[in-house]
DNA sequence: GAGGAAGCCATTTTT
DNA sequence: TGGCTTCCTC
């Protein structure tokens, strides 16, 4: 490329970015802050190594953080470079270690076509293996079991080492044989986790070194986005990966490392220098996404964290309108003036605001109920996202569960879903003999309902057996026969099973749940003429782009590449890529839409950006949730979370908190959170009542009458803003410089409440001692450690024989012990 | 084996 | 509070 052409590409970036871009070899890693332009980096950057630098697109690997940020960073690749972008391998740990591992599965003892088992199935095993080992559920919760079988491989431990690691730990003891007992069945039923995923890449290539060293010269370049939230095994695989050049570059922001919960590790990306030698570090700090003020309080709030790298956003941007706060009494008084305001920016003659540009943001899921009725008041439309994938609603896992028995007689997860599904009277004592019979002849499931005239056992249930083999049967047939498109085999599956009659009979009898339901059928009918359609698609492009790449005397493709985009289109291939497909997409890959307001937790916001943000539920419990009052680090997590939120906002950001509250069936009277006294005034407006929790009296009731006008709320909500529910402002003003992360013992300095109130376990606040015994439903007896009071309500720290527990008091099922 | 009542639980979530 | 699971009964 002409010099000139390189100088072309880059004027548009500042000096920070076009460091980045040009460096040439060695480890880099960019510190990207917020809004600092950091996909535009990685895009350039890849532009540049081809144009300038004599890469050839296959030489690249490109890792994101989901689907959606993996096509959107191809899709602005291509508009930079055309179509040669295709060649590069761009997308997820996930779905390009799977592309690894089928080519070499038997090396591992798996077969090519392994089935990927998502959560569901996961837990439905792990279920399974309970009731082999005789497990009861009430002792370990199945979810428990996962996460600390899923937290374990994060960070490469085996079942062995985590036996040998127990000591006398009972509970680890039997996790760890809950653990073995899963990894034999996955290997039996040549299956694999999204976590084995990751593993078994690094096992291979480890243990290969031909396997090792083709990829490692085949991979000139290694880019990863959003280190920060890479585990350890991600952290292993780029180590091995980038082994022979160390051509290595990661973009990340150690402020807004979110997801330690599911074992991502914050120390990859603070520990980068150290881990790669001669590495290059590069701060961009400018923002490009907000104003002013919204920068200003994002900096402000993660300042109070420490162990982080130094550095701080900066804008030229304009001052921009103060950030909003907005004291409500309830929640329902919130969510009229979240609504209201929305109205009022999309409505207004200059500057509207477009529906598609206002996001929603909370912590928790839950808080999203309240405001639909709002938004509906006001004729708002909006989109909630996060919560139920479209792949994990009920109708939508049945339907490819047909298709995966079809397509994989030995998918036994998938088999016992449907059997029964619809009714066609298989029950469990059916299914437990076939089982059974399956095990003693050592055939699969589907064997022995095919021959179910050989076994007595099953002469009741025989004819619909037979009919349920015979419908399978045909299915199969018509799959392999490979006659009609891939929508029409879909509808096939959808008639014949019975699926779609089912619902329909149950929407005649005016069953509004079963419309949805029948919708979501129809819908995965639209996905798979999509589905088909992109795939035709991308072989096109391939074939021009191959055309290309001769035209330009560039090396092709390697020979496995070739062969798998040479494969035909028929039903089987397109079946597999499909279920592929559905099990490593969310939710959030679905387009958006210009005319609906985005709702979501702050996780999923991610990566995203609106010109309005309306930051709901900013109550201590909620944000930070209680869960991190006694863990600084969780607490740091939190305040991140904060960070990432307030960083969405472009132009306008209005912040809330709910008095009074009602969450999961218990009212709650939360203060304000701590993260919001942490932001100075000049870049704050208190719209009904302070963030301090000093002085929400009279000031309160004036502002907020204009929200409340022409609904009976309210009035009666005014009593709970009395001197009981305020707390000792000194708590939640300004932290001592120093001191940071500290403030959490200050709860216990928390006056008592003057008043007993009894709650409703009868567990009375007043008159709680520590070193008092009580009696827990599910934990048993615990001798109560300390007592965190809050709004009209204690967080009770209680140490039972499993442990210390931290809980509610007003919700816990707790009993105190009278000696 | 199916349907209804009662019990249980509730951060965050991508792959 | 409400959605899902499990248990119990017919």
């Amino acid at each position: 490329m002409p010099e000139q052409e390189i100088e072309k590409l880059i004027e548009n970036l500042n000096p920070q970015q076009r460091e980045a871009v040009l460096h040439k070899e060695g480890p880099l890693l960019i510190l990207a802050g917020a809004g600092s332009g950091k996909t535009r980096v990685i895009t350039y950057r890849i532009a540049y190594l081809i144009e300038a630098c004599s890469i050839w697109p296959g030489q690249i690997m490109a890792i994101t953080f989901t689907n959606k940020a993996a096509k959107e960073m191809r899709e602005r690749t291509e508009q930079l470079i055309g179509l040669k972008a295709r060649g590069m391998w761009i997308g997820t740990f996930h779905s390009m270690m799977l592309r690894i591992l089928r080519q070499h599965a038997e090396r591992l003892g798996f077969q090519p076509n392994f089935t990927v088992l998502d959560t569901d199935d996961q837990q439905r095993l792990i279920k399974d293996i309970f009731k082999q080992l005789n497990i009861d559920e009430k002792h370990i919760n199945v979810k428990t079991a996962h996460n600390k079988i899923s937290s374990a491989k994060n960070q490469r431990i085996d079942w062995q080492t985590m036996e040998k690691s127990a000591g006398n730990d009972y509970l680890q003891k039997q996790i760890a044989e809950i653990y073995k007992h899963y990894q034999e069945m996955m290997l039996r039923g040549n299956s694999m986790d999204f976590d084995d995923i990751l593993l078994f890449a690094v096992q291979l290539l480890e243990e290969n070194s031909d396997i090792r060293e083709a990829y490692q010269t085949r991979f000139k370049h290694i880019l990863v986005d959003e280190y920060q939230d890479t585990n350890h095994v991600q952290y292993l695989l780029v180590k091995l990966l980038c082994g022979k050049y160390k051509n290595i570059c990661v973009v990340g922001d150690d402020d807004q490392s979110i997801y330690s919960f599911r074992g991502a590790n914050i120390q990859n990306i603070l520990n980068f220098e150290k881990d790669f030698k001669n590495s290059k570090v590069i701060k961009l700090e400018q923002n490009y996404r907000s104003s002013k003020n919204i920068l200003g309080a994002a900096n402000a709030i993660i300042k109070s964290n420490e162990g982080r790298t130094d550095k701080r956003l900066w804008t030229n941007h304009k001052t921009g309108e103060p950030i909003n706060f907005y004291l409500a009494e309830s929640h329902y008084d919130e969510a009229r003036y979240v609504a209201s305001e929305i109205r009022r920016l999309i409505n207004r003659k200059n500057d509207p605001i477009k529906p598609g540009e206002i996001g929603i943001l909370y912590r928790v899921n839950a808080l999203s109920r309240n405001l639909e009725f709002a938004l509906r008041e006001q004729g708002i439309q909006y989109n909630i996202y996060g919560g139920l994938r479209f792949y994990d609603r009920k109708e939508i896992r049945d339907f490819l569960a047909y298709m995966r028995v079809i397509f994989s007689e030995n998918d036994e997860l998938a088999l016992m879903r449907i059997i029964n599904v619809p009714k066609r009277g298989i029950g469990n004592k059916t299914i437990e003999t076939i089982r059974a019979l399956a095990a003693q002849e050592n055939v699969s499931m589907m064997q022995i309902i095919v021959d179910v005239n050989q076994y007595p056992e099953l002469s009741r249930a025989s004819s619909n057996l037979t009919e349920f083999a015979n419908l399978i049967a045909n299915l199969r047939q018509i799959l392999i026969q490979d006659k009609i498109s891939f929508p029409d085999f879909c509808r096939e599956i959808l008639a014949q099973s019975g699926l779609l009659k089912e619902l329909e009979e149950q929407e005649k009898q005016g069953n509004e749940d079963a419309y949805t339901r029948v919708e979501n059928l129809q819908e995965i009918i639209s996905d798979a003429i999509e589905f088909t359609d992109k795939i035709k698609e991308e072989l096109e492009q391939i074939k021009k782009m191959e055309a290309s790449l001769e035209e330009m005397n560039i090396p092709d493709l390697s020979k496995d590449e070739q062969d798998s985009y040479n494969e035909d289109l028929t039903l089987i291939r397109l079946t597999k890529d499909f279920l592929e497909q559905t099990a490593l997409y969310s939710d959030l890959d679905q387009e958006e839409a210009d005319n609906t307001v985005r709702m979501m937790a702050v996780h999923s916001a991610k990566g995203l950006e609106f010109d309005a943000v309306f930051l709901i539920g900013m109550e201590e419990s909620v944000f930070p949730g209680y869960r991190s009052f006694d863990d600084p680090e969780q607490l740091e997590e939190e305040r991140r979370l904060a960070y990432v939120a307030v960083t969405r906002a472009r132009k306008y950001l209005h912040i809330t908190t709910a008095q009074m509250r009602l969450l999961y069936g218990h009212t709650r009277y939360n203060p304000v959170s701590r993260f919001l006294s942490e932001i100075p005034n000049e870049y704050i407006r208190e719209v009904g009542g302070a963030r301090t929790n000093q002085a929400s009296s009279s000031n309160a009731f004036g502002a907020k009458t204009y929200y409340q006008s022409g609904s009976s709320y309210g009035s009666n909500y005014g009593l709970n803003s009395g001197s009981s529910s305020i707390p000792d402002s000194r708590l939640y003003s300004k932290n001592s410089p120093g001191k940071k992360s500290k403030t959490l013992g200050s709860f216990g300095l928390n006056p008592r409440p003057q008043k007993s109130i009894n709650k409703d376990n009868g567990i009375d606040l007043a008159n709680l001692e520590e070193g008092q015994q009580f009696e827990h439903k599910k934990f048993g007896i615990g001798t109560l450690e300390k007592i965190d009071y809050v709004v009209n309500d204690a967080i009770l720290s209680i140490k039972f024989k499993s442990g210390l527990k931290r809980m509610m008091a007003s919700s816990a099922p707790l009993e105190a012990i009278k000696d």
